[in-house]
DNA sequence: CCGCTAATCGGAGAAATACTCCATGTTCAA
DNA sequence: TTGAACATGGAGTATTTCTCCGATTAGCGG
């Protein structure tokens, strides 16, 4: 699997951290609790420090160092280090209460929406969009896959990368997914979106795509899930840690969010895309009143 | 000698080195010299690596830290390190260019989406999002339609009512919605989704289906457009479609924005959400790796 | 130029810290 | 229940940081 990351670049530890949250173990979950909510702290811990107070030995420590992708917990140290330079001010009291008025809700919803865009920001991986922007266009066929939730979005880049004119396929049943990623092969690339990252329904068919030569770009919320292992670019996407709210659905929110951020890359490099746009606007224009 | 500065705050170090350089022995300024022109190595460097480069002694490392205020080398290091972070420069321009970089139209992008949900906070009408909460939750039956780009944010809404455990229909053929229109009643409640507001495939459904009786609660960026003529309540969104960007898809941004404010006051005010919500996540847990 | 003092410097070893290896515990599937 | 794979922490090792102290150099008065 491709490394999280050297480091000395741009990106959130403390977010990595709940993207890879899942696929660590119960002693490393406890260091990843620990660090999450005492991060000064442990940027002035010592390995033996941090493993007494999360309770754990030390080795755990080391370990979730490097599924983190340092090399040890220097390096790990360091790079929580840089997060802490400019911390976003402290996120209490935008918890949703019981008995917050119609407008409070509303102001924290968009609040907990723009810190999410931010965080999205932050876990962005300028290489990955690069190339998932370059693949995409060099693409004979491109096929879009995600079952519930993330079928939804599914559909959202399709209709984008329509508009765009570019000739692209969606599926959201998942065993019209596996048909259809049993015939890819070369030349084709196959984009698969799951939050979880875990879902059968898309795994095994990115699996097969994968085995048939096409190239896989996968969008998640977990960096160390099995679609992410069968990907050639992952696009990451903050797991929502935002507990208790409607839905629970602000994960649909970043990935939308980064879905406008490749496409509109995508139509910058595209010299038809603008025709294409214009085009399919116009298509519909005597559908208006 | 006065400690300087005890750390992590916020203190520039390579400045500070260049504050205190008189002050330093010939062996701690060839160590200041190094640090400075070359602050990325320093600090993966060990104090043996840095003595050596330097060519001075481990020792005269030690004593430059102290003389910064630090307790240590290491403690150098991880303020060396949180200077390294560079703030992206202010964009000075929202609009995206031609040549503007990948990381660069990422923040541009971001700091739109950060405008948009703002001003769809702005434009937030308090009475109308309760009275179609209230609506909702009264509502026997609950049909969602939408074509186009719309059609797919409807079927969003249909995804979080249906998982708050309401009994929701979403329609997107524009025949379909027309017979579903002609059948509501009633004690029924139509949910128009329409950026325009002017699609007639919308808003000839909505008409009819308000001459049924049916309630109507609308989804739109334009209030004075036909859907919103004939609907009970109107929710709002920012209209403007931001100029250049890849599909210009912006309001669906906004339209999942003020959905999510509306489906998590929707939860609050519904005491069966919670278990609806916890029912239809387990409900697929098997489904997972 | 010499000799003295104080500051400076670096190496050797001590202390602290990070890391490796491996035995033991835990989980889970058969 | 047993076996296999995985998870865990402790004991020991390697690495790194730091301390101590003797050697060296610079400054200065004669």
């Amino acid at each position: 699997m491709a490394r999280v990351g050297p480091k000395l670049n741009q990106s959130n530890t403390l977010l990595m951290i709940s993207s890879i949250y899942t696929s660590l173990t119960k002693a490393e979950k406890k260091v990843a609790d620990f660090v999450k909510s005492n991060p000064e702290e442990s940027v002035l811990a010592t390995v033996t420090d941090l493993s007494e107070q999360a309770g754990v030995g030390e080795t755990s420590v080391i370990r979730f160092c490097r599924k983190l992708g340092f090399r040890g917990f220097h390096e790990f140290k360091l790079s929580v280090a840089q997060d802490l330079v400019d911390r976003p001010p402290s996120l209490s009291n935008m918890e949703i209460e019981e008995e917050d008025d119609v407008f409070t809700v509303a102001r924290k919803v968009t609040m907990k929406h723009e810190m999410l865009i931010k965080n999205t920001l932050d876990l962005v991986n300028v290489e990955s969009l690069t190339s998932a922007v370059d693949k995409m266009l060099a693409a004979k066929r491109i096929f879009v896959y995600g079952v519930g939730s993330s079928g939804i979005t599914a559909l959202d880049l399709h209709y984008r990368l329509m508009r765009l004119g570019m000739s692209v396929e969606v599926q959201r049943d998942s065993h019209i997914i596996a048909m259809s990623a049993a015939l890819v092969g070369k030349g084709d690339l196959v984009f698969g979106i799951s939050t979880s990252g875990s879902t059968r329904d898309l795994v095994d068919p990115v699996r097969q795509a994968k085995l048939n030569g096409a190239v896989v770009i996968c969008l998640t919320s977990h960096l160390r899930s099995p679609i992410a292992a069968h990907a050639d670019t992952v696009l990451l996407v903050p797991s929502k840690e935002l507990p208790m709210e409607g839905g629970a659905l602000s994960t649909k929110f970043t990935q939308i969010h980064i879905l406008n951020i490749l496409t509109t890359l995508i139509s910058m490099k595209k010299d038809t895309a603008d025709q294409s746009l214009e085009k399919t606007a116009r298509s519909v224009a005597d559908k208006l009143y």
